[in-house]
DNA sequence: ATGAAAGCGCTAACAG
DNA sequence: CTGTTAGCGCTTTCAT
């Protein structure tokens, strides 16, 4: 037994109230077939004492543990830190604790949806974030007892609040078309990562339906990988202003792409807009300062609204999965105009 | 009791593997005393039937949770999820889950630290980052069983990482004289915030000290509060474009107030740096996109060392508690240049 | 409406 | 080295 503090336990609470423990529980918890009076009276001692139930014990006996996780990617990407930001105020809202997870690679991702990290009875629910889950992954985390909520993609037997990536794409490079670009560039996510993100994939084909849209033709030079960080963004556009026949608009699939894209165009000494367009994806915290034509996409929201999902589900576990969607919206800033003519 | 699945306990591996609980737990757990041979044909068992320990037994039992939190005043701000990020690799590294607390204002702070949200037993332990905490709180976190690293500023009974807040605006600022600047703004915290966030208070002692180094006098009109925020930073800067005598350069206490400061600027029609000179603090992803001088610090780096701090103190704790420093260094970039001549 | 008592699954003395 | 057993603090039948 390890040396620890004396603490009040049910036990004190129901000596002090004279009552028994079980109705201390019952009282506490606001259960009926408690008498008002005292129920108060078991409110006063509890209060008196400051008890406060083990939340440990509590959990060993009911099964749950009101808590639940959101897992992301990473931690520190803006998109992922806002969803993380708006799940937190709902689930702390609702009681719960909140356990975050920087899933990362692919290894991380498996063991941490496959049990190798116990979730079982550490969390009652998982928001997921743009992870993507196998059936089988789904229904093993399902029959051990966790329901999860998912952005960024859909997992059937879980509720999901998704983005018409292809849409929020096809908006951007429709953008770009309609102000005369013939070649557009597209900045996307992580090469050889369609097992884990589906987000690429489903932003990649919306380009291509935009360039067909427009009668233009695709050309895989113009395609480069920018792994959704700046200086993924950075590069890439580094490597698209190489090549022969460089393009005057890029469509990046997020800002902070967009932001590196920009920041290589300028120190070649190219000006945004006038010698290259860039648009991005999310209305980024600094998309104003940067003065970037964007996706607007409500990111905090979009945690909240998955948490909220996910409560809902956790109180009846019977509801039928929803499936929400994001709404988007095309901001014009400064970052594009028409091409130069020549 | 509520409907729970049938999982596998402890009793169903002894029983596979015809030894007693005890042995069980020892054997999994890696304490001595477990003959070899025993201690395989356990984890041959356990692995077999996929078991998994109940983590709210274990934490009933033992009086442990496994878990840290860590609070910070908001979640999405940038250098708070870089901290966060920081944290919570080092901390699933070390087996524990890590609980997030966005702490928000005032009131959050205090209800979270004053036990009104039970953090006791919930977890073994707590970074504190950028939040005040009074000694009778401290005590109190102590008394409950509770141990804490901090960043930001020094609570006696635990360790803690500390910035000099004060020598880092006092580079920025004196960087900015030396430039040849005589109107040096200041872009500052939260106003009336004094109990809640040192930082703020610091760093304008700093700038303080910087001016008289340099043998310049302060100028009420030049400080404005931006709220650590970029739409903050901008507001800042518009009221400080409008004194009578505007500051020819700026120091913001972040890097966020910076980039909203130099989006006012230039949509004022200034340019940065030849109109007006920026200095912010961080060094934020972005900085190089904005090209932004500003100190940095290795805010990642802080997660890290605060976790680490705090994992050290819960493995030994009678360790005596640390004070770390974090390093800053002046990156200079392209947002402060020297002044005009008239 | 209330109480007694049997667990929840695991750990830690204490014996052997 | 291993087993027995008594809790950890709370919830939930089942009686009353």
């Amino acid at each position: 037994m390890v040396n620890r503090q004396t603490n009040i336990t049910i036990e004190d609470v129901a000596a002090a109230a004279e009552v028994s423990v079980a109705t201390v529980s019952r009282a506490l918890r606001g259960l009926p077939n408690v008498a008002e009076a005292t129920r108060e009276r078991v409110q006063r001692a509890a209060a008196q004492l400051e008890y406060r139930p083990d939340p440990n014990a509590s959990r060993l006996a009911t099964g749950r543990s009101g808590a639940v996780a959101v897992a992301v990617p990473v931690l520190n990407g803006w998109y992922f830190s806002q969803v993380v930001a708006g799940a937190e105020a709902v689930v702390k809202e609702a009681g719960h604790d909140l356990l975050v997870y920087g899933v990362g690679d692919e290894a991380g991702r498996a063991r941490f949806l496959s049990g190798g990290t116990p979730l079982r009875s550490r969390v009652d629910g998982l928001v997921l974030v743009d992870l993507r889950v196998s059936a089988d992954e789904a229904e093993a985390l399902a029959a051990s007892g966790v329901v999860a909520a998912t952005v960024g993609f859909e997992t059937p037997p879980f509720p999901s609040l998704v983005l018409d990536d292809r849409s929020v794409a096809a908006t951007a490079v429709g953008y770009l078309a309609e102000l005369g670009h013939r070649r557009i560039g597209l900045i996307s996510g992580i090469p050889d990562d369609r097992q884990r993100f589906l987000v690429p994939e489903r932003r990649r084909t919306g380009y291509f339906d935009a360039l067909a849209a427009a009668g233009l033709e695709a050309d895989p030079d113009l395609e480069q990988a920018g792994d959704f960080s700046i200086a993924g963004g950075a590069l890439a556009m580094r490597a698209l202003l190489k090549i022969e026949n460089p393009p005057t608009a890029v469509f990046a699939m997020s800002d902070e792409m967009a932001f590196g894209a920009i920041q290589t165009a300028q120190s070649s000494g190219l000006s945004v807009p006038e010698d290259v367009s860039v648009v991005g994806v999310d209305d980024h915290d600094l998309a104003p300062a940067m003065r970037l034509t964007t996706v607007h996409q409500p990111v905090v929201e979009n945690g909240a609204v998955a948490a909220r999902l996910l409560l809902n589900q956790l109180s009846d576990r019977h509801l039928k999965p929803v499936r929400a969607a994001v709404d988007y919206e095309l901001v014009v800033r400064a970052s594009a105009a028409p091409p130069k003519s020549p």
